[in-house]
DNA sequence: CCGGACAAGATTGCATACAATCCTGTCTGC
DNA sequence: GCAGACAGGATTGTATGCAATCTTGTCCGG
């Protein structure tokens, strides 16, 4: 649970931001806000979960797709720039891996200099963070840079189907190492994180 | 100009729930909302206005795509209804045409089944629409009928691929009569939109 | 011992009040 | 005649207060 009043003082503001903020979280799917009764950390379900991805893969696509097929060199560089980057950062920290990696696919959006299509994409990856942090297994969230490298790669080629086609691919691998698998351990994973959640609420 | 007092008695309520609600429709891009400014219209550039439908044609080909992917008996009855409905209401009353064109996207985004989907379809008519009135010439935010009977056959047909890209095609002549053609009108027009605002906000 | 009604507390929904900011028109000085 | 400063008005940003709704704990009746 998440009282508006609690939320306002622990930022020093009133009730009017904490209010604002949480209608922002709602609409881009982070917590749920029911009538007269409050603010709750959104709990998707494994059918939403899997219907985001759909959603993401598609526009990742289109995110890849686009700038595979406007090149130039300063694009070129920044994708240089971003694989190496990864790569080091990677090395440096495993730990933030999932944010760093989250890191890559927002990049990406904003090189399209597609302003919807990046506003789409941040709010797919957000709620793609918390489906994968609630049904994950540890480690799942992790993007595997080499297929990172890879995308990039079919990119600066110019081969747009390709880049397209690797990134779908990738999405389902990460999608499909925490949602599809092992569907018995589900019901399990649901259980605990219903009680984690009124534990934590009340 | 669109100030919350104004908007407020209008609708018989206070600031804050005009308030609010301008802030909804400044995130589904029908108002631009600048700080210690206030609201306006939104005033998509041309730019921008292909960007959404880029980021639309992406959206409604996975919408496409998963309908033909996943037909029930139910489904296919409500494809051959939605048909049936256009095709009446269209002859009945062609001054709604705009309003039909594009119930029958959004009742198409509803079917899949998935919340997310359905909600970022709906935004992107919404703003496409915007797009079209300021920029498209009379009757080219016209679906032609033809073109949408022709998608719901390759969906029944179970035909993804073709449905997407029929639905491409569809939005791409949509697009096109209103955003690519004429580079030299457009100039024009937007002055007179400018004109339009400036006497209808003040 | 259990189920339902009821009251107290808590929380949201909405309206309003005050402060801060910005725009507009005017006035002065050059 | 014109640029810049300034005052007045308007509008937004934020805080707070009150009513409505919901939850929870308690008490009574069965």
């Amino acid at each position: 649970r998440l009282p508006e009043d609690a939320i306002g003082e622990s930022f020093g503001t009133s009730r009017t931001i904490a209010r604002e903020a949480l209608g922002r979280l709602a609409v881009e799917g982070l917590v749920d806000l029911i009538p007269n009764r409050g603010a709750f950390v959104a709990k998707p379900s494994l059918d939403e979960g899997r219907d985001t991805f759909t959603v993401r893969k598609a526009l990742e696509r289109l995110v890849v797709e686009q700038i595979a097929a406007n090149l130039t060199p300063e694009i070129i560089e920044k994708l240089n720039n971003l694989a190496a980057n990864e790569e080091a950062l990677l090395a440096k920290s495993e730990n933030e891996a999932i944010l760093i990696a989250g890191d890559f696919h927002l990049q990406l959006a904003a090189m399209t200099g597609n302003t919807l299509l990046t506003r789409y994409v941040t709010e797919v990856v957000s709620r793609c963070s918390l489906v994968l942090a609630m049904y994950g297994r540890p480690h799942s969230a992790d993007c595997g840079v080499t297929e990172h490298r890879a995308i990039i790669e079919a990119m600066i080629e110019g081969n747009a189907k390709r880049a397209g086609a690797l990134m779908d691919e990738h999405l389902d691998s990460v999608a499909g190492r925490a949602l599809m698998q092992q569907p018995q351990t589900r019901a399990v994973r649901d259980v605990l994180a219903g009680y984690a959640d009124r534990l934590n609420g009340g």
